[in-house]
DNA sequence: ACTTATGTGGATCGCTGATCCGAATAAGCC
DNA sequence: GGCTTATTCGGATCAGCGATCCACATAAGT
């Protein structure tokens, strides 16, 4: 890549990550290249799609969730293990207001650009749930699936203005219905 | 009302009906418009915004849901009734994908046409759990705004083509969390 | 310094909802 | 039935969106 293209692209990625933490995931894309001073099209030849901009500026946030997961699989009991993960997960989402609804697009639109970060958390997850289900402490008439969705219906608790403020104390009782006492 | 105002704007309700049902309530206006034979400021002056319009479209449902959880308060023990009004709400979203995005964001501003009916129909829901808490059989640690959230985040995951057919079950699993043995 | 392959961004397209205002028309009156 | 007037209508227009095209600028390799 020539140096003025990557030196364009990281920048855009920067000014993405502030838009995009100020006004949320449907920011105007022509505001974002306005904001790097860029003109429309090349934003969109670095990123041709909202979600591949996405995919570039979380990328790093995914794989430092999955790679939680795998670390509290062997760090923590089975339980302690789900609900800490579960809790992350949802706090992560609330720093991009409306990633939710983008998440759960993706994951049944093999071409997406967020396709495969999506699957491969929400494997990151049920790895966890399975552990947990083995061990007893989690109800066995659930799934991985059933799990993203959960966490993602929490995350979009967090993303209504009026109902964030109950998201923690919701994921709190959420996971009290996963784990068996 | 005029009689040719009352006849545009009950055709293009039935209209409307029809499209949002098709592609949800993101559903172009122009569209609506075009598949009443009208033009678009004709919608847009009858229902000035696309939540006048559903507000008017929705007004019966509403008032149908509110009228059933004053009915179940009679008829049916706190637990049923709360459990049973929890499924009707979630199933009745269904019917128009995308509503429960307007419902959240109805719901705390009170400019918005459909404000008025998220508010009462919340406070249907809360004197159902009021009754459960009093009878000992929900758990005494959530209210009307939480039971609401829930509801719309379970109605959010039936909004959503991957996860939609894990909602049934885990209204189960969420009803469950609410309910106390 | 020159050539070439790469990157850029203004202009434009089709779409969205919102608004304006001249034309059409229903309702009320004589 | 014919006239007047207040109401309603809808084509035209506007600013915004994401997507695309292509003449131009420029970095990289010789």
């Amino acid at each position: 890549m020539r140096a003025d293209a990557r030196k364009n692209r990281d920048h855009l990625l920067a000014v993405a990550g502030s838009a995009i933490t100020e006004q949320g995931v449907d920011v105007s894309l022509r505001d974002i290249a306005r904001r790097a001073d860029v003109g429309l099209a090349t934003l969109l030849r670095h990123f041709p799609t909202r979600e591949a901009l996405l995919d570039a500026l979380l990328r790093a946030s995914f794989e430092e969730l999955t790679a939680k997961a795998d670390e509290l699989e062997t760090a923590s009991s089975p339980e302690d293990a789900l609900a800490s993960w579960l809790r992350d997960c949802v706090a992560w989402t609330t720093e991009y207001r409306g990633v939710t609804e983008l998440m759960a697009a993706a994951i049944d639109d093999a071409e997406s650009a967020l396709h495969a970060a999506c699957v491969t958390l929400r494997a990151a997850g049920a790895r966890l749930l399975t552990r947990a289900q083995s061990a007893g402490r989690a109800r066995d008439d659930i799934d991985g699936v059933d799990l993203f969705a959960l966490i993602a219906a929490l995350a979009w608790i967090g993303d209504q203005p009026s109902l964030a403020p109950r998201a923690g104390h919701l994921v709190d009782v959420v996971t009290g219905a996963i784990l068996t006492k």
